[in-house]
DNA sequence: CCGCTTCTCCCCCGCGCGGGGGAGAGAAAA
DNA sequence: TTTTCTCTCCCCCGCGCGGGGGAGAAGCGG
């Protein structure tokens, strides 16, 4: 084996920054040439390094792990790119995944198997955690069955729903008559299988199809 | 200084573990006496080493951070306890915090802040993170002003119109009158200073006060 | 004993809302 | 081009519900 993999550390926590060195170190064909302890030093670290592979954090303050994946995949398209997460499996994943970023694994992978991952994204191969690889088929097939497709007017009343409003206030803001949003709540109602506007509102947020803001 | 502090470090992730013991043995007077990557398995070693503190995770698998500091507290109750979480500050904090546990970090927290929170618990002081004390304090404060008393009939029947029960349904239901459910409904909407029950529901939700059962 | 709270029940009124119709315009798909 | 979907708007009906009253019984604490 010739040149060692040269490896960019991106993380905000200086644990898991000197944890991921140690691990790695002990690697004999693993170089860890460099740490950064946010997206923003990150970037100009991989420009400058030009390291075969970026393990980066998602979560991280001035700029997170997923706007400096996407902006390194666009400016150094070669610099492959490893996505460190906590246990729970982000919906940003699915992002990530449609960009082309190769790998995705949980901060309480084992050592050897982050080693192992780290081969296999360097010579091409995507690695993908096996709960991330679970959501993004989930994300994949349940296109099609029978997710209550509500249209975007519909969605956006649904949310109007969710306030004090009533309905001709409703109208009000969105500059249409009152029976138009009357119309399109009936159609809500009817789609979600709901007996009225609070149990609809209910049934919306259990299905995280909208959030409420507190 | 006599005798080094002896530590004990729980987290299932190894890297972490790895991390912390390296960060952790840059100081004289700190000891890294043991690892553990679950609660079941700290537990056993905090009872044998008899550690001066132990560094728990909140999220393992098998038994988690609470469970184990709770368990731990009871039996050894010499033992500090440091709690060392992701960067979302729990709602368990609350009642660790209540039960004694005596420090509570991030993740991120920066190597030097944490030997000292461990100089800190280990003499005796409390160390809490400061979004962990600012929740701590949210979650005192709102007791005492009014914190919306509802009685306990009124909550039952609160609990009831998150259901699609009618009034009338709900009646008939905790075996009383229409009339006593229209009466109680008008005293929840008023304490809650809601113009109606769908915003009740919801404001009721977003302070814990009822939760949905899905 | 008297006041206060809680739980129960009753009346009336008017509006919000659910359910049933129908219809036209424009865009997208067949 | 014809059909289908989406968004818009309209009518009527009846019940659910919010808001305004009042009242009696039971229990608690001053």
């Amino acid at each position: 084996m010739a040149d060692p993999i040269r490896i960019l550390i991106v993380d905000d926590h200086a644990v898991v920054r000197k944890g991921l060195a140690m691990v790695l170190r002990l690697e004999p064909d693993l170089e860890v040439v460099g740490e950064a302890e946010n997206g923003r030093v990150g970037l100009e670290a991989a420009r400058s390094l030009t390291p075969d592979i970026v393990l980066v954090d998602l979560v991280m303050p001035e700029m997170d792990g997923q706007e400096m994946a996407l902006t390194l995949r666009k400016s150094n398209p070669l610099i492959k790119i490893m996505m460190l997460t906590g246990t729970e499996v982000d919906d940003r994943v699915l992002d990530l995944v449609a960009a082309g970023i190769e790998g995705y694994v949980l901060k309480n992978i084992e050592p050897v198997e982050l080693v192992r991952a780290i081969h296999a994204v360097v010579h091409g191969e995507a690695y993908l955690h096996p709960d991330v690889m679970k959501k993004v088929l989930e994300r994949m097939k349940p296109q099609q069955p029978h997710a209550v497709s509500l249209t975007h007017r519909e969605l956006e009343v649904l949310e109007w729903m969710a306030t004090p409003n009533t309905y001709k206030q409703i109208a009000v803001q969105l500059n249409v008559s009152e029976e138009t949003i009357r119309s399109h709540a009936k159609s809500i109602l009817e789609k979600l299988h709901q007996p009225n506007r609070a149990q609809a509102v209910l049934a919306a947020m259990k299905t995280k199809l909208i959030k409420l803001n507190g």
